[in-house]
DNA sequence: ATTAATATATGCATAATGCATATAGATACC
DNA sequence: GGTATCTATATGCATTATGCATATATTAAT
């Protein structure tokens, strides 16, 4: 079973937009970015290239900028297609903390879960 | 920050029916269960009570059993409302052994995304 | 010219999910 | 006997999440 069938269960796929979402705050943490650049970025996290819905990056980038998360702008004079690029905001920070305290208490959930399930299963 | 706030950011609840599924499947791997009297086993997973969305659960249950995940049959000559009574199936059995790999690459990448966050903020 | 790569964005359908509400039997209490 | 409460199951509605397909435009390569 590889990393991407990991991914879904019973033939569909599951929650990665609102991963993507931390992700996505914890990448322009310290650096700008652009969508198109993001998804190279995003693998590091488990997004591969090929699986990545493209789409769904972009409408959660512009979903962030809504929620006042990030701010983007067209960038000056670089050559090829313009692009929209990124910064996290003050909120943007304080909503990845928020996000990470929540994160830590999933992963506390699973471990339970998967310690339950392995004392069940004799493992 | 208590844990019922934990689970919410940005004001709205996240992602809590799927790992309900979960839950549900493991709570029903060795003993059978009713939609009412699993509320309170839930709770060991991180459900509070009053939180918890009664109607999300029976309709949670209703798609498992629609999936084959479950069975159930209408609970003969107890006191009080006729309960109906959920056993997990082999397919179930198979699906949470699927979800539990899920939920450990699940588990990895959150602690990946949380190493990034520290290294970040120096913590 | 045509194709491919880069880059951003929207439309549509389905699934997920909270909140409110409906229904109904059993029990307790006055 | 009537009423409130607890137990128990279920549905309707609105919003959000999310995959898939498609549209649009610039630049580079052939």
């Amino acid at each position: 079973m590889d990393d991407n069938h990991l991914m879904f269960c019973n033939g569909k796929q599951h929650m990665m937009e609102r991963f993507m979402e931390v992700c996505l705050l914890l990448l322009l943490y310290d650096e700008t970015g652009y969508g198109y650049g993001l998804v190279e970025r995003l693998s590091f996290f488990g997004f591969s290239e090929e699986q990545l819905n493209i789409g769904s990056l972009y409408r959660t980038l512009r979903k962030m900028e809504n929620e006042s998360l990030v701010t983007s702008l067209w960038e000056e004079g670089g050559q090829g297609p313009r692009r929209r690029v990124y910064q996290i905001t003050e909120t943007g920070k304080v909503e990845l903390g928020r996000w990470i305290d929540i994160l830590k208490m999933r992963k506390a959930r699973i471990e339970k879960l998967i310690g339950v399930y392995d004392s069940k299963t004799g493992k």
